[in-house]
RNA sequence: GGGCCCUUAGCUCAGUUGGUUAGAGCGCGGUCCUGAUAAGACCGAGGUCUGUGGUUCGAUCCCACAAGGGCCCA
């Protein structure tokens, strides 16, 4: 049996037949299921990740299409963003971007283009080799010129509700790439145990302050007066001397507790104040405390600054940025980045650089000093904190990473030299003028670009952000409306980040990407800035766009078309950045339609919002995001008329590690390719394995034996039992149509029934929820079940030779089952249960749909549900693997009848349960009779013996009383206070329970297997009669394997001849009518006949030659 | 450094609203059955349920802390 073949057949059959068309065509006037498809980026091959989450979207869409909905699912492919710039550098040998600029911005992208698609082919072919089925044909390209145009829409919605703003905040920033990197690229870079300089630095206290009250510290640092203290300084931390020009302020936390210590130097005593926990640590040297202080008295004190800028013609360039509307934007210009800029309270003062104390929350006293360096110009933390206490910001390094201005550290000339160089000559200036408390070398994780190994900066430059902050309240309320699996996603991981939540940054300075839609007037003065939200709109606006054709929205062409400013009449320009390609991804619900220039309707026509997503775990930031943010955003800009949430349920899927429990990653060249896979053991046996192995939200470790074992474990097992029952059903001409329809009377019947409409019940409420990976273990149970007890029970049933009502039965059941089964595993594993559909039904009933994906869902039926008996079955399987595992420790074959077995439950209510199932479990371990016990006395015996070795030192002589007390308890209450480990009582003595052994030991005559609470015993003395029984199945059995060895066929008749000693002669006589009928022999003679087919047989130590041949 | 998740047999995973006796499959060793047969059943060995505390009459399960792993973010 090859499953891959099969599959293949299948596969033809959909095609031929057109069947994922027609599971939307058929049916216009269901309600729609909306599937969105979260589009990959065709410029790599899929692998097993991506199939992994492909098997999930397909999934609940084909569960709920048999539910009788309409799916909708819409293909799509993400183009943009900086991976596919980055392969096409790679391929062009490209570094950086003034290299891409002079290769020329419209070759370059149209090799995006053409990247983007390059392995379309691939992933067309494994998305319809697993079965997802997803309209291709008719996939939404976020590249495409509609698609761009809905994104322009969107900003235009929220650009006229103020809710764009550009902004300067501190972003990693690649100084040989000279470009800003995304989070997801800093985090390809980090870099563990990455040395760098840690040092300590004196910032001397002023004898000034700030704001109109004098800080408290004051008076506890000078009592007798500033001049007459010893120098005083508060003591910093970093691991970046270079930043040290641009410090602008220290920040302490308000409610640490601080410590001014004196400690003695080369130049005299000196007093230090830090934080009083991290003292000993950073100290090293003796020291005493003179005074203790809360960190809030230390705030708006002023210090001497350790270079000042003034002094060393550092640029003052820009002016004020200020977070606010778009109006005051227009005030600005920056495109001229500037090296120094200056907050407005900060202006007020002009040329009067100061430098004071601010409070932060962010400040540690893990490490460091409790006092942190701070230096706007760079951490983005520093950045907001200047912002928020109108801090100074100066900016000593151009965005190549190099020195600007007149600075001289230590003699040497830092311009024009990397700031990483500068650091030593930094600690040295520091060194010689007593600045430097102390230096080491520290080890952290560090990002670096992940492309060319230099290590990052954190620069303050202007990009353009989008307020989420102003929605954050509805983004939590609205998340609470989606159905998250695994549930904890909500509140946790995603809920987390939403609490968490910043303005989103979506400008790239890149070049494949939607271009920004913002247009910026030329003139100096002016600045005026629009914002175009649709084609039409930039076309009237456009002064040169009769010369522009063909038109293709991104740059560089966009570049070029200019507008006039209404304000000035000057010439207006695009602004260079393109947008963040997450922007692209999360503007798919409504881009992927061209809305609003196109389906005027979808969003109120069942089209929006989805009702399933489907992503790994890392999508929580990435599309999960997008997506919410702008719809929620929108609903706030629309008032309403585009809702939040944007998706009603979500799947979030864990990431794929390798058999090492390691994360699968191209780089590391570890992938498993989804083809070997598929080849080897089918697309279902892989969507099976995926579905089911673990859950959904864990990550899991893969590897192609386990889908091996999938087939094993479950594939052949269902195929099998289906295969059985086509088997039978073609012999005997069974046809589930023609056939009176009987009601079940069978137990085994109405068992597997009942257990067939529970399997039901319990699917469709698993997948009601979400949840896969339950619904499927369920089925894997179950058909569990229904090969190895009811086929394996009813097999007698199908190959006796009349066909009497009970065989009807059996076989409209079996069919039922199989039928049920096919419909609940078409969305698991479509291609099997299309096969057994086609078979089981189609064949025979030219009405039904002509495809279990076609089928309704089955419904279950209540009252075909007994639990009761479900248990009883359960208790059965249990008592006789029990009463199996006794007939096996004394070597009694199950062919050698047996004339009890006897049975202990745990309640004497399942013992009543168990009496139901009595005859299959008599028959399962061929034993005459079943008999309940109350108690395991009845077939166990308890040996009990003092323990000597303890006992003798405790009583010594008295010994032998105690032994004669014990003997007249009865063993079995010994035994049970030896195990409910409690102390007994005899006669005089109190013993405990280590005092005693006890052994167990089956009566003569039976063989006991105890587990559980459960106690089941099998007589072991064989009677005559059972003996020449156990001979004639004995002989049934090598005559069988004979026939088989002869190459007859099951329907041949035979006849038999044997010469065997006079037990086995007894034995044939006897059980000659049983024999034949078993081995469907017309005669059974002691005379060899001619052209038989013979063998000599040992049969329990009887010597027989047996003989079998064709009867005519 | 922060957040979320995971840790149960050699491996992959179940499970427990807290209740005496923690399961499956694979692998290993063995036995058996066979008219589903390139299957099947059964038995055996294999577990400090990651660790330490706490709550409780009782904890693998609830709580706290710790360790290891994964992911995301700094």
């Amino acid at each position: 049996m090859s499953f891959p073949a099969l599959e293949k057949q299948i596969l033809g059959f959909w095609k031929e037949k057109d069947v994922f068309r027609r599971t939307w065509a058929d049916r216009p006037a269901s309600p729609l299921f909306m599937l969105y498809e979260g589009p990959p980026t065709a410029n790599g091959s899929p692998g097993v990740h991506h199939v992994l989450a492909r098997v999930f979207k397909d999934l609940i869409p084909r569960y709920k299409t048999m539910r009788g909905f309409r799916p909708f699912r819409k293909g799509g492919w993400d183009t943009h963003g900086l991976p596919v710039e980055l392969e096409v550098e790679k391929e062009l040998g490209l570094s950086t971007k003034q290299a891409i600029e002079e290769y020329g911005i419209d070759r370059f992208n149209e090799r995006c283009r053409q990247s983007v698609f390059r392995y379309v082919k691939e992933w067309e072919d494994l998305t319809e080799r697993i079965a997802f089925w997803v309209d291709m044909k008719d996939a939404y390209v976020t590249c495409d010129n509609s698609y761009i145009e809905t994104c322009w829409w969107i900003l235009k919605q929220l650009w006229d509700k103020g809710l764009v703003y550009q902004d300067v905040k501190g972003t990693p920033h690649c100084p040989r790439c000279v470009t800003s990197l995304s989070s997801h690229e800093v985090a390809l870079g980090y870099e563990e145990n990455t040395p760098d300089p840690s040092l300590f630095i004196k910032f001397r206290i002023a004898n000034d302050w700030v704001g109109p009250a004098k800080p408290a510290a004051y008076d506890s640092l000078f009592p007798q007066g500033y001049e007459k203290a010893p120098p005083t300084y508060l003591l910093a931390w970093t691991t970046t001397p270079w930043t040290l020009p641009g410090n602008t302020a220290l920040a302490v936390m308000n409610d640490a507790e601080y410590a001014l210590v004196e400690v003695q130097t080369e130049r005299g005593p000196e007093r230090l104040v830090l934080a009083e926990a991290l003292a000993p640590r950073v100290l090293q040297q003796e020291h005493n405390m003179v005074v203790k202080l809360i960190g809030q008295s230390l705030v708006n004190m002023l210090y001497e600054p350790l270079y000042n800028p003034l002094n060393n013609n550092v640029e003052l360039e820009g002016g004020v940025i200020e977070r606010g509307d778009s109006a005051s934007l227009q005030q600005l210009d920056i495109s001229g980045h500037p090296a120094l800029v200056i907050w407005p309270e900060a202006q007020a003062n002009p040329g009067k650089l100061k430098y004071w104390v601010v409070p932060a929350p962010f400040v540690s006293l893990e490490e460091g000093t409790g006092i942190v360096h701070i230096a706007p110009a760079f951490g983005d933390e520093d950045l907001s904190l200047g912002r928020e206490q109108g801090l100074f910001r100066v900016q000593q390094v151009d965005l190549r990473g190099n020195f600007t201005g007149d600075y001289r550290f230590a003699g040497k000339e830092a311009k024009g030299r990397f700031v990483k160089e500068v650091d030593e000559d930094i600690m040295q200036d520091l060194q010689a003028r007593g600045l430097l408390y102390r230096r080491e070398v520290y080890h952290h994780t560090y990002p670096f670009c992940w492309r060319c190994r230099t290590p990052l900066l954190y620069y303050a430059k202007p990009s353009w952000y989008i307020r989420t902050t102003q929605v954050k309240e509805r983004l939590l309320e609205a998340n609470r409306q989606i159905n998250w699996f695994p549930e904890h996603i909500r509140e946790g991981r995603f809920g987390e980040w939403l609490r968490n939540n910043v303005d989103w940054a979506i400008s790239r300075e890149r070049y494949w990407g939607t271009p920004l839609p913002f247009w910026r007037c030329t003139t100096p003065d002016c600045g005026s800035l629009e914002c175009f939200g649709s084609i039409q709109d930039l076309q009237q606006k456009a002064v040169n766009w009769k010369d522009l054709t063909p038109v293709d929205l991104h740059r560089p062409w966009v570049d070029r078309v200019e507008l006039r400013c209404d304000r000035c009449g000057g010439v207006m320009r695009r602004i260079p950045e393109v947008l963040d390609a997450w922007f692209d991804s999360g503007a798919m619900p409504l881009a992927q339609f061209h809305y609003p220039f196109e389906n005027g309707s979808a969003l109120t026509d069942g089209r929006y919002p989805g009702n399933y997503i489907c992503e790994a775990v890392d999508q929580t930031r990435g599309w999960f995001y997008s997506l919410h943010a702008i719809a929620t955003l929108l609903e706030y800009a629309t008032g309403g008329r585009v809702k939040a949430p944007s998706y009603q349920n979500v799947i979030c899927l864990g990431l794929i590690l390798d058999e090492k429990g390691e994360k699968m990653a191209k780089s590391r060249g570890i992938v498993v390719d989804p083809w070997s896979v598929i080849n080897a053991h089918g697309a279902d046996a892989l969507r099976w394995y995926l579905l089911t192995a673990a859950p959904p939200g864990n990550s899991r470790r893969f590897s192609q034996e386990l889908v091996g074992e999938v087939i094993r474990s479950f594939v052949l097992t269902l195929w099998n039992t289906y295969n059985f029952f086509v088997t039978y059903a073609n012999l005997d001409d069974y046809n589930p149509a023609t056939n009176p329809r009987v009601g079940p009377t069978a137990l085994l019947d109405r068992w597997v029934l009942s257990e067939t409409h529970s399997l039901v019940k319990e699917v469709t409420a698993l997948l009601e929820e979400y949840n896969p990976t339950d619904a499927g273990r369920r089925i894997q149970d179950y058909v569990e079940r229904l090969s190895n007890w009811y086929v394996r029970r009813s097999r007698r049933r199908f190959w006796k030779s009349e066909n009497d009502e009970d065989k009807i039965c059996a076989y409209q059941t079996l069919h039922t089952c199989l039928v049920t089964l096919s419909k609940l595993l078409a969305p698991f594993t479509p291609f099997l249960a299309e096969e057994m559909y086609r078979n089981l039904v189609c064949s025979v009933d030219p009405k039904a749909p002509e495809s279990v994906h076609l089928a309704q869902w089955p419904e279950p039926d209540g009252r075909w549900i007994q639990p009761e008996l479900s248990q009883a079955v359960g208790l059965a399987v249990r008592v006789v693997s029990l009463g199996r595992a006794a007939r096996s420790k004394v070597h009694l074959r199950v062919r050698q009848p047996l004339s009890a077995a006897l049975v202990k439950t745990r309640s004497p209510e399942e013992g009543a349960r168990l009496l139901l199932v009595a005859d299959q479990i008599q028959d399962e371990l061929n034993v005459k009779g079943l008999q309940l016990i109350q108690r395991e006395e009845e077939v166990l015996d308890y040996r009990v013996q003092p323990n000597f070795k303890l006992l003798g030192p405790k009583y010594g002589s008295r010994l032998e009383a105690l032994r004669k007390a014990l003997e007249s308890v009865s063993p079995a209450q010994v035994a049970l206070a030896v195990q409910a480990g409690s102390p007994l009582s005899v006669g005089e003595f109190t013993i405990l329970p280590e005092e005693i052994l006890v052994a167990i030991q089956p009566r003569p005559g039976y063989s006991v297997t105890s587990e559980g609470g459960y106690t089941v015993a099998v007589t072991t003395e064989v009677p005559r009669d059972l003996a020449l029984e156990g001979l004639a199945r004995e002989l049934v059995h090598r005559i069988q394997n004979m026939r088989r060895a002869a190459g007859f066929d099951i329907e041949d008749r035979i006849t038999i001849s044997y010469e065997a000693p006079p037990d086995i002669i007894e034995a044939v006589e006897r059980f000659r009518s049983y024999i034949a009928q078993e081995t469907l022999a017309v005669a059974v003679v002691t005379s060899p006949q001619e052209g038989a087919y013979v063998e000599e047989q040992d049969v329990n130590g009887l010597k027989v030659k047996l003989g079998v041949k064709q009867a005519r």
